[in-house]
DNA sequence: AGTACGCCCTGGCCGC
DNA sequence: TGCGGCCAGGGCGTAC
């Protein structure tokens, strides 16, 4: 389940790959990857001949940044995996390989999505955000906490709030519960009644839950991986993901799971308020 | 407009 | 051992 850390690890993983190298050509297999609305057939032509002049990363999609004016985008949604091979090393293809693109020297960066959830296709360059109506990144620095307070006026709850891609890019499931727990806020609390201090501490904690996903290189649930196809560690580090009955990391109480807006939640009812 | 919810998809796990 | 049914959840489309 890749968000913003796991995402933003593959992305620097791939950058010495193929920042500045040419595409030779890309072969997309799987109709539903290119699903989305006005995408032409034929995006894998497309790509050959274009270089790659930059990787970005918006919320929980990467950005390749094409010559030509145009960017591919790609969403991993639940399992999707961008896995990088050299002569044919560091990954064998599956029957769940629904893309790759060959790039010089027998390298192949390969697409793999077991559920196929994910979704690639091409935007005009400038257009990323406009089109896909995409919230603040949460590391960036320009976002204050008084912006998070301003979000939060809303009457749904904290944690659904959280996972709303248009208002917060990147957060998924595992961040808000890590987040909001060290926090000390509980999930279903509606975002409207957080104070100023609350969405401050909030802000904190989210970053610092993001930070430390980054330097652990993500949590692996199940299929997380990253390019070179090895699991991230973060998740030893989790407090209430996937704890629901172990204690508290604090205080000892069995950590509990609920459901808020169809998504499993943990949390402490002891801690968080 | 803002919020809620079903659905897409497959593998893994649980219970019988 | 086999198998049906449920669960995981990101994001879109639709309903309210």
């Amino acid at each position: 389940m890749p968000e913003l850390p796991e995402v933003e690890v593959i992305r620097r993983d791939l950058v010495p790959k193929v920042v500045g190298r040419a595409i030779e050509g890309a072969v997309l297999t799987a109709p539903r990857l290119t699903r989305r609305r006005g995408t032409p057939r034929g995006v894998g032509a497309a790509l050959a001949g274009r270089t790659v002049r930059a990787l970005r990363r918006r919320g929980k999609l990467l950005l390749f940044d094409l010559t030509g004016g145009e960017s591919l985008v790609v969403r991993l949604g639940m399992t999707g995996q961008l896995r990088w091979a050299e002569h044919g090393a560091g990954f064998r293809p599956d029957a769940h390989t629904h893309a790759q693109i060959v790039f010089p020297q027998g390298a192949v960066l390969y697409y793999r999505d077991v559920r196929k959830f994910g979704e690639m296709f091409l935007l005009p360059t400038g257009a990323v955000d406009g089109t896909l109506r995409i919230g603040r990144e949460p590391l960036d620095p320009a976002l204050r906490a008084e912006d998070l307070f301003r979000l939060s006026r809303a009457t749904t709850r904290i944690k659904s709030l959280l996972l709303d891609q248009t208002r917060l890019a990147g957060v998924g499931n595992i961040y808000a519960d890590e987040a909001l727990f060290r926090a000390g806020i509980r999930p279903t609390r509606r975002a409207r009644t957080l104070t100023r201090a609350e969405a401050a501490r909030l802000l904190r904690a989210l970053r610092a839950v993001l930070r430390a996903g980054i330097r652990h290189r993500g949590s692996s649930i199940s299929d997380y991986r990253d390019a070179a196809g090895s699991p991230g560690r973060f998740v030893r580090l989790h407090r209430v993901y996937h704890r629901q009955g172990k204690p508290c990391t604090a205080c000892r109480t069995p950590i509990r799971q609920i459901q808020v807006s169809q998504r499993s939640t943990h949390f402490c009812p002891t801690c968080q308020h």
